[in-house]
Order: structure tokens, then C-alpha cells, then sequence
DNA sequence: CGCGGATTGTGAATCGTTTCATTGTTGAGC
DNA sequence: GCTCAACAATGAAACGATTCACAATCCGCG
């Protein structure tokens, strides 16, 4: 209607000076109450909001975060990403989420984005390794935690999971339990954390005096569901005495892709074949075989990220960057029970 | 460092004006090829990053639209989220996700945020009745989608799944099934979508000539897998004659806990227990007992939804604001498949 | 009575970009 | 050789809020 409402609008129905509103709006104390509620008036008549623009590009520094992560959809990362908005929000922050969907590509958009918005500050969890872009934007002042994966050096703040640990837990069960071929579903190793678990997996194959062979990596790509129906779509191809008898997943979406693919087609749950997944999403002990996990503190990883993010912007200068790192638990459930078996 | 980068500084290194600067930005063809190249350079020496900021304070339009949901951690937004994102990116706009868990005062603190970020429209799935704080939003000028909510008045755009319909699906099939009393699990009803369902379920019940209460409503408060559980709890406190022999959920995470509750107490489903529920989210087929669910287009919701919106601000003149609707369609599984029953 | 200090309020400058009226420059056409 | 149009580039005004040096007013007290 007629240009939006300003602060001039609403200085001249009061009858007083633009600085004035500003101060009404921003150090009340500086005012008399007399102004003050004659500003509030004229505030609340002309329906008056603030241009967060204008207040920013004056005021310097903005009330956004970035939060960029993998793949919105599953459920890891949502609760991770309600973990950064309970935090956020309590500190009167905007989180402005981003999904990559593991793509180099949408990760470079959404932080030139980010950049060009000027946030505050940025959590990310990235889709290869740390890109050029990244460490340009950080050079040039925007702070950046990542999120789920250690920074490589003490310059930078992290919060991680023990990915290695992780890996090594979930393999370790399934050798325990008698498995001498055991698929790592999950890819590609770009993705840092994805590695680490394959790095653990093989630690514990090794522990376990087993040959790197008892390991079958399996050429998945994606973290979802549809990813891991292929997966076992491939693993069943395999001839049946090299074929494995047990599946690691390097998420739960995989698992519960492979738990459906193998029911579907007859396989039984754990007898043919055992799975363990990894995250212990909440879907995971409601599945058609509850569904034995590597359980991660999703959304504290959420909470100390976006901590970390504003100790880092708030004492700017006596910041000391720090790399936390949380430790994971294996839930065994019913998908890797150990049972008497008819074949090795 | 030392201040950031602004087109002054590439202007000076490059030797030309701030204006033409902008041209090379923004009308690259206004401007001539060797200029455009010293300027281009110039910005990649430097490392200028626009500041969007300034740009859309001088500029009047945003390149962001808001997305106000009930429950970010519910696979159904998730999906209705990635289509908004999928075709807003498409035209170049950002998506600040929003996520009210249901709370109106979440709800308005987000609005006014929305708003004060002079987002170039909104799209909401609202907590409650259309608060007072949208109609003005609207009033002032900010465009605003309903997503999964059908607009009252022809005013408005809006996108939505005939609800009434999907609650008639649901328990027509729960009736025709042989169940004679029924359980309704959802709420507050102040929730559009929920009231709705719930009036389909009762026309289904009366069409079948059954009394009125065949449909026992339970006093469900949310709707996430802890809401879902504490139906159980709620539910199976009943005297056995009265209690339901199936449940209609008004949504998957609802029933998911429902059926964990269940099964955990021994119950069986759907032998004892039928159970239906609302989204046929990705987790529905590959739950313990596969759940019958009355399915959405979630993904189409959401790219409609963003249309709409982008629609309306392209054209602000010559826009027919739509309430597009979509058809629902009921999924049957396992979870309400007709059995033998042992006892009425 | 007058001075100093506290308390309120003012208004111009500023943030970084876009826009637009204007000024130069060329070159074609007559 | 002159005019006119097309093309390039300029630079100042504007967007809306905040900030800050300063002015105005008032009060208490010596």
C-alpha cells in the first residue's frame, strides 16, 4: 500500500525525530516515557516493521546462521538441525537451512548464498572435501563450525562423532557374532565421515586377525533409502560362498533400504544375513526387524555446534577454537542377534 | 579484515566508477567487453562478495521466501520442504526453513522474523486458526501460500490434500474391514488438516449406519511417535467391551508409535489391533508391521505451493489467486489387513 | 543568580548497492 | 563537415535504519 512503513512515518505521527524511534526501538531507556509510549503508539498504529536490510547494512552484523547440510530428509540430520535452531533461537538467531544432497555443486551455491546474506556465521557438514570456497569465505571473516566432521587443524571449530570408534564397534559386533564376510554399504569415501567408519571397519577386521577380504566394499553411492535396495541388489548377485553374511551400513537410511530389499525378496533377518546401521534414528527400532545402530548424540552435535558458533562470533577476540568430539554407542537389536546357523 | 571488500574498492582498482561496477554485475551487456573483463578480474583479485543486504534495500525485492512448518523432524514436511526448495533454487531463491512444533508463539516469533527480513513471500502450514499477525503480514503486502491448509476465502492461494476425504478413505476401509469401534488419534483439532480428517472419518461412520460412537476420540496431544505411544497407553486403559479394535491415526509418526507401543505390550496388529495411518511417509512400508496409510502427494505439495508463491510475485498485477487441492489415496498393508478375529 | 551535570531529543552522516539522468565518444549518413 | 543516434561510462541520489556529536531543557546547589 503506498511504499511501506517507515521509521520517517512513524517519527512524523509522533512528532519527533527519526533518531528518536531509533533509540525507542533500540536503548528505550534513553527516552522519556511520555515519547516512548507516543512512539509506541504510532508504531503500533501504522503497523510499522523493521527493514532487517537497512538495520544490517548499518548495524553491521546480522541475526542469520547458515546450517548446510547433506540431506534434509533424513531424519539425522533433522534432529542435528533442531539441536541448532533450539540454540539459535534462544539467542535470537535465525537459522537459514541449506541441503546439499551431497553435491559439490549445491554446497558452493548455498554458501555464495550465505555469504551474500552476510550470516553470522556458518555450521556445515560437507559434501567432499573442504572446498576452496569455504576457506576463502572464512578468510574473509564469515566463522565456520563444522558440523560432524574434525577439522583437520587447531584453526577451526568442530563437533564431531568418533567415526572411527563408530566403525570399528559395529564391525567388531558382527565378527563376534561369527561373520566372516561382512559388506560396507555406504559411498562415496569423499565424504569424511563415511571414510572414517570404512577406516574402523577395517581396524576391527585386523583386531580380529581376519584378511582385509573379509571386508566387501560395496559400490554404493547416496545415503538414502533407494540406495540401499541397490546395494543389496548388487551384494545378491555375489556367488553364495563369497557373498557376505552380514551388512554394515554407513546410515540408517541404507539399512532400512537393505532390511526392505532383503525381506522382499526372503531373505531372513539375522539368520541370512545380519545389518547394522548407523545414526539410531528413531525409525530404527521401529523397523520390520528392529534394526541394530551406531548411536550418535544427534541433537547435542546440533547444540554445541551452534555454541561453539556464537562464543566464535561473540568474543571475536579471545576465541579459542576448539574440536569437540563426542563418542558413539552400538544399540544391538534384533537385525544382528547371533543364530544358529544352517551354512557358514 | 581491514573491512570488507565493496564495489568502491573495485572500482578503484579497476579504474572505473562504482556504476559501472553494477552494470558489470547486473547488465553485463550494457557494459563493453574490455571493461567488463578489467572489472571482472578486479572482483576476482579481491574477492568482492555482493552484499545482498544493500541490495535488496535499494532494490525492493528479496530473493528469499519463508517456509513455516508444524514439524521439521516429520518425513512429510521434509519432502513438502524439498519440493519448495527444489523449485524455488530453480528461480534463484533462498528458503529460510521454519519449524513452530505446533506453537503459535513459535509461530509468531517466526512471522515477524519473516517479515522483518522483508521475505518476498511465506508459505505456512499454520499451528492454529489464520493468526492475526498473517492477516496483517498479508495486509501489508507480503504474499502468502497456505501449504496443506485450504484458504477459507477466495483471496488467498492456496495448496492442500482433500482431508475430508482421506478420513473417509481411511475408516470407510477400517469399517468395511469388520470394526465396529474405532479409535481417533490426533490433535489439537484446532490443526485445520486434523478437524478434517476426523469429519471424514465421522461421515464414514455415518454412511455405514453406525452410531456415533463407534468413533472414540482420544485425547491426543501432538503428533510425533511420543504422542503415538501414549494413545496406546490411553487407549488400552478401557474396558475391553468399549475399547477399539483399530486405530485411525492422523498421521504416520502417530501411528509408528502406536504400533512400537503395541508390540512392545504384546499386542497383536492387526489381529487385535488394526491400525491406519496418515502420510504413507517412506517409514510406513518398512515398519515392524507394514502400516496402511493414506498417501499425499507431499513432494507435488510443496513444488505446487512454491509455484503458486512465485507466481503471485512475478505477476502482482494480473494474479488469479488458486486453491489448488489434491486427491489422497489410501494405501492398504499389513497394519489393518482383515483377519479372523477371535472375539468381537 | 548562574554554573555544571544530567537528561532528552535532534538531524546529518553513514552503511553498500542500484538506478537514472547526464556527459562524453564514435561513427554513420547526408 | 555537421547532425543525430547509439553506445559507454559517470556520479549523485536513494533505499531505511543506526549512530553520534551536539543542542536544548531542567534541576540542584553554592
Amino acid at each position: 500500500m503506498g511504499g511501506t512503513i517507515s521509521v520517517k512515518d512513524v517519527a512524523a505521527r509522533a512528532g519527533v525525530s527519526v533518531g528518536t524511534v531509533s533509540n525507542v526501538l533500540n536503548r528505550p531507556d534513553r527516552v522519556s516515557p511520555e515519547t516512548r509510549d507516543r512512539v509506541s503508539a504510532a508504531i503500533a498504529e501504522l503497523g510499522f516493521v523493521r527493514n532487517e536490510s537497512a538495520r544490517h547494512l548499518r548495524a553491521g552484523s546480522s541475526r542469520t546462521v547458515g546450517l548446510v547440510v547433506l540431506d534434509v530428509a533424513n531424519p539425522f540430520f533433522t534432529d542435528v538441525a533442531r539441536g541448532v535452531e533450539d540454540t539459535a533461537s534462544a539467542a535470537g538467531l535465525a537459522v537459514i537451512l541449506c541441503n546439499t544432497d551431497e553435491k559439490t555443486t549445491k554446497e558452493e551455491a548455498y554458501l555464495e548464498l550465505l555469504e551474500e546474506q552476510r550470516v553470522r556465521g556458518i555450521l556445515i557438514t560437507p559434501a567432499d572435501a573442504i572446498s576452496d570456497r569455504l576457506t576463502e569465505l572464512r578468510r574473509r571473516g564469515t566463522p565456520v563450525v563444522l558440523l560432524d566432521r574434525k577439522a583437520a587443524a587447531r584453526d577451526q571449530c568442530s563437533v564431531s562423532v568418533d567415526d572411527r570408534k563408530g566403525g570399528d564397534l559395529a564391525v567388531t559386533h558382527l565378527v563376534e557374532s561369527g561373520h566372516r564376510r561382512i559388506a560396507f554399504v555406504g559411498g562415496p569415501l569423499a565424504i569424511a565421515q563415511v571414510a572414517d567408519r570404512l577406516r574402523g571397519a577395517r581396524a576391527a577386521v585386523k583386531r580380529a586377525g581376519l584378511p582385509e577380504t573379509a571386508l566387501i566394499i560395496s559400490s554404493t553411492v547416496g545415503h538414502n533409502v533407494a540406495a540401499g535396495r541397490l546395494a543389496v541388489q548388487e551384494l545378491l548377485t555375489m556367488a553364495k560362498r563369497k557373498a557376505p553374511t552380514a551388512m554394515f551400513c554407513a546410515n540408517d537410511l541404507l539399512a532400512l533400504g537393505a532390511l526392505q530389499e532383503l525381506s522382499h525378496r526372503g531373505v531372513r533377518i539375522p539368520a541370512d544375513m545380519a545389518i547394522v546401521g548407523y545414526d539410531d534414528i528413531d525409525f530404527a527400532s521401529a523397523a520390520m526387524v528392529p534394526l541394530s545402530s551406531v548411536r550418535q548424540p544427534r541433537h547435542q552435535l546440533g547444540r554445541t555446534a551452534a555454541e561453539l558458533l556464537i562464543e566464535e562470533t561473540d568474543k571475536a577476540a579471545g576465541h579459542k577454537h576448539r574440536q569437540v568430539v563426542f563418542e558413539p554407542e552400538l544399540i544391538v537389536r534384533e537385525s544382528s542377534r547371533r543364530v544358529r546357523r544352517t551354512s557358514s
